[in-house]
DNA sequence: ATTACAGTTGCAAGTAACTTGCAACTGTAA
DNA sequence: TTACAGTTGCAAGTTACTTGCAACTGTAAT
């Protein structure tokens, strides 16, 4: 596990600093998105400056080490690249949010491909559901 | 054309004031997603103000006129909300936006639904492309 | 083990995108 | 024509994020 992280890091030609160990020890442990404040509340006792969490996030990002979800927040959410591919539901009243799998985007992309002359290469795709969730829909 | 302007307002218990005629203007002239900054720039001239821009906006998303679109750029884009259903492919370098109509989403959402035992409403969602458009692949 | 240095960090100041308090104004229904 | 809730402009404020810079440190080469 350590050896793991190590060796992500490595990969991605960045250094094995203790804020970057620290931060990716908190995606290992948050299976859903995470965003700058939440990892800052979670390594500044470590003295971890909030700066560094943003560069970091930034560069992890550059790294494909992790990526952003676009959760209709006001910060940015991210989640480790690595793991199964899923998407999410978000409640707009209270902002719960939940993984779900089923995801076909891979056919749209093909189709979306073979109709533009102005694209050629897909890299990623953001799917997000917003909703209600239970609890809220009794309000 | 005008009529139908000032219809969308009256249903959403709007006031028809001279702000909101000429951003919904705006949007009608413009398919493409729009943010505040590019709204801003098109009104001022009419001595319409960056906070009414901002306020108008949420407005319109809260009336369902408009609706947000996740471009993953700095600030929010919207898009008026009548008109057909589609999504967007984004080039990561450039910025360029294209449109594109096929979207097999509601059936995903359906899924989801069945499988899930903390929601059971789904309102919207997103689904957008990033990737590299064909000039950008050539630098 | 030691060294050299590019890459990284903490700190504090800065910026961009948006929000809000408030007094003046204005569509709209009565 | 009037009354007033809703709307606006202005300026100040807030939030999320970025950046300049000097001090520090992991890493590869010795």
């Amino acid at each position: 596990m350590e050896q793991q992280t190590l060796a992500i890091l490595h990969n991605a030609n960045l250094k094995a600093t203790a804020p970057r160990l620290a931060i990716l020890k908190v995606f290992a442990g948050n299976h859903l998105p995470i965003n700058a404040e939440h990892i800052y509340a979670k390594v500044r006792s470590s003295n971890i400056n909030e700066a560094t969490v943003y560069r970091t996030l930034a560069s992890f990002e550059e790294k494909g080490i992790v990526k952003q979800v676009d959760l209709r927040k006001d910060s940015t959410y991210y989640e480790l690249a690595s793991g199964h591919h899923h998407h999410h539901i978000v409640c707009t009243d209270c902002g719960k949010v939940e993984d779900f799998e089923s995801c076909s985007v891979d056919k749209i992309s093909d189709k979306v491909l073979s109709q533009s002359s102005k694209f050629s290469v897909i890299k990623e795709h953001s799917l997000e559901l917003f909703g209600t969730c239970n609890a809220c829909v009794k309000k």
